[in-house]
DNA sequence: AAGATAAATGAATGTTCATTCACTTATAAA
DNA sequence: TTTATAAGTGAATGAACATTCATTTATCTT
């Protein structure tokens, strides 16, 4: 019996997020992705049931890499202060070593074909849930909602991130996100929900 | 002469967004389009040199409707205080006026696509800078980088609205951004930022 | 070494796509 | 009315697409 290549699959995956990134979901046709990876076309369908089942276990794995990312070190019984550190650290880390994946997922989730099972997911935001929450029971933060929390927990990080990412500057220089900055931001923060 | 008809390229303009929105760029075909918008895939060609340049033109009408709105009875010589809580209302506002356009925006960015001229945005450019520029000045807000302030400033207010708009929900209810919610989080926002 | 099995393939299939073209239709100017 | 002109069309074109299939190839078991 002829054993299964596992580059071959290897190949596959990251090359199509490569052309997704590059190309966009439009760009991206099974027979130029066969010829960037070098394989068959019919391969392909050996590992993949179809084009959408490709894209969706591109996203489960891309989306796993991200859970397991961002949990490093975390536990929801952390004080606010440094789990949410912890979380900037590791986001920020996370998006600088995978520089495709933040953009991937973004395509992704502003397509409309996202209809992937939410097995890893749930374990995340339940994690994250479970981290707010106790940080109000102890009575370390401002009483919000918790998606007021969210957005201003997070929502600074990400435009930062962008701003990193982004070939484009805002003012004239380009803008470089450093731990200082992300610090100097961060306490902002943290300063704004704490009681 | 036959005399051009507004109403078939307006069709074709709201179907193309309306397609985009619900089956992606992916999706969009000119004969699909063309069927949605009730003429003849041919017509498409009279007011847009082809697929492309109807994408583009898509996201300039877009982006211009957005400036309008967001600059609507804004001076950048405004108090911080007034003149973000202005932004951040308009900006609401505008999405849930346009609720298609943020997601054709989102796709549309977030696909290598890009390459559309930066007429307007420029002047918008401009002015959301000599706003900020201005309060610092003024001596109204702790110094940091441009890209620090515009994370801390907008950030929250976006991930906010994407919440509002989700069908999703990140505990059990569903979130609904009232002005009160907005304002709650905009204090917060405010009073980390100023000096 | 032979046989069995699943991986891997290139070429083929039928479909859908963006775009064009020869033609018809409506209207402004004469 | 007639004529000129540009709007609007349905059908056609060739390219590119996702997917399949009849074969070939590699590797495990015997």
């Amino acid at each position: 019996m002829r054993v299964r290549d596992e580059l071959k699959e290897q190949a596959i995956r990251e090359k199509a997020i490569e052309m997704i990134v590059k190309v966009g979901f439009d760009g991206l046709s099974m027979q130029k992705l066969a010829k960037a990876a070098n394989v068959s076309p019919a391969t392909i369908y050996l590992y993949f049931k179809n084009r959408e089942d490709l894209l969706n276990q591109l996203y489960m794995t891309v989306d796993e890499v991200f859970t397991d990312n961002t949990l490093k070190g975390f536990d929801p019984e952390m004080s606010f202060e440094d789990g949410l550190w912890l979380q900037w650290k590791n986001r920020f880390n996370h998006h600088v070593k995978y520089p495709h994946h933040i953009l991937f997922m973004e395509q992704f989730r502003s397509s409309p074909l996202v209809n992937h099972k939410d097995i890893k997911i749930t374990k995340f935001k339940a994690a994250m849930e479970s981290f707010f929450c106790n940080a109000i029971e102890r009575g370390e933060l401002r009483e919000f909602p918790l998606e007021v929390f969210w957005a201003i927990a997070y929502g600074p990080l990400y435009t930062l991130i962008k701003f990193h990412m982004s070939k484009k500057s805002l003012a004239g220089r380009k803008f470089s996100l450093t731990e200082e900055r992300m610090r100097e931001a961060f306490e902002v923060v943290v300063r704004a929900l704490k009681k």
